[in-house]
DNA sequence: TCTCCCGGAATTGTATGCAGTACAGAATTC
DNA sequence: GAATTCTGTACTGCATACAATTCCGGGAGA
């Protein structure tokens, strides 16, 4: 009975990975018989998958229309970026209170053992995985599932403009990463010291420093999207 | 032709009204056909409309199991309460930043209308539509429209518990509305003055003084949801 | 009495078919 | 030539049928 995961899930979980790596191109529609075939189901439990992805943003929907991809634009992205920092740094304000010094030591450990990995990494994709781990990690010492919730799911549809950031500061240091690991170690140790002051503060710099990027790297996941047309 | 709105549509309103006021009780399994035959449409619209509610948190689902009415525990509902400070803070701040005097004008002309009725109300419906929308006027001038959808979502699931609230408020004042109207205009001022300290702290007293409230009422919705059994 | 196991009933999971709608291009009118 | 209606095609909306799974009650054995 190795069957603990059915074909609705599967097809969500393809689906929400091409929808945040846009593999459907900004406000492009969505076929239903051409995607059931490419991921082996039929058009029911697709949809239902599909319904999700609308709820949570990643996907619009019209009345006899169908399905579309969500736009991609400059002020879209900067909402989700402000609605990271309302959530993380709430989840931070609340870890300060409630977090254990164990946790907070384990999260700062996290860091250390990390910082080796991800001062020499040049694969944005793993320096991006780790970075998300590491504002999961924190977002978990709120104790507040919901928080963690809402973040997981704004990180979903902002990942795509975080990769395109990070490959452009790489590809701007001469192809050192850009690991900026005190921000976050900013943060923990404000934590650690039970300063809410200071540590919401670095969050929302640590936050915002990337939203001021995220124009360009906007432009050009545009120019990404659509001049290559593979 | 007048056909507008597509079954689905239909279909998720009418659920996503049944969930918020916990139609369904706590933790209930939901029987599809039965369902299905209610609202007078057959299982596949109906479990694309149900799908959406999973992802908006109103349902949970297992699978092979089915669909089932989200859990209402105390600390599920503090969770969302915080996450309410956490969104509606940050949009206070931001409307500091960006609205223009005009609509902040406009929304304290909307709090001088409401205000006798909102003194005189006995119903809580009535207040409690009151309140939400001043509350969903505020998070317009933040101009972030990620924001006001995760607040609206998270009103939706909180609602059945605001409810009870106010009526045990009512009730305690002896059949006199708890219009504390006075919060509401402490944070539009802040806000017409751009002093976003002000503003957002009036903010977080406000949502925090009825979060402490809402333990007792959720003891009194599970008392409710219980007991009569209709 | 308790536990385990089994069969049937109930319920969910998914494929498919058909009806209805939107869209693009041809045909028609001015 | 431009605007407009017509018409075929492709696609979505939904009901239904059947397969797969879970649920539930009863009986056998300890």
């Amino acid at each position: 009975m190795a069957k603990r995961e059915s074909n609705v899930d599967r097809v969500y979980e393809a689906l929400r990975r091409m929808a945040a790596d846009f593999a459907f191109k900004p406000d492009q529609r969505i076929n239903e018989s051409a995607l059931s075939e490419v991921l082996g189901a039929s058009r029911t439990p697709l949809r239902e998958a599909l319904n999700r992805l609308v709820a949570e943003g990643f996907l619009t929907f019209q009345n006899n229309r169908g399905f579309f991809c969500r736009p991609l634009t400059p002020s879209y992205i900067m909402d989700l970026y402000e609605a990271r920092v309302a959530v993380e740094c709430e989840a931070v304000r609340l870890a300060c209170n409630r977090a254990s010094d164990e946790d907070i030591a384990a999260l700062a450990d996290y860091l250390n053992r990390m910082e080796p990995e991800y001062e020499s990494a040049t694969d944005p994709e793993a320096l991006l995985a780790m970075d998300e781990s590491f504002h999961a990690r924190l977002a978990q010492l709120s104790s507040n599932s919901e928080l963690q919730r809402i973040l997981n799911n704004l990180n979903g549809r902002i990942r795509y403009i975080r990769l395109i950031d990070l490959k452009r500061l790489r590809d701007r240091a001469g192809g050192k990463a850009p690991g900026d690991i005190s921000a976050h170690r900013q943060i923990v140790e404000g934590i650690a010291a039970r300063d809410a002051q200071a540590a919401t503060a670095a969050m929302r710099s640590h936050i915002e420093k990337r939203r001021e990027e995220a124009t360009e790297a906007v432009r050009i996941a545009f120019s990404q999207l659509y001049v290559p047309d593979e």
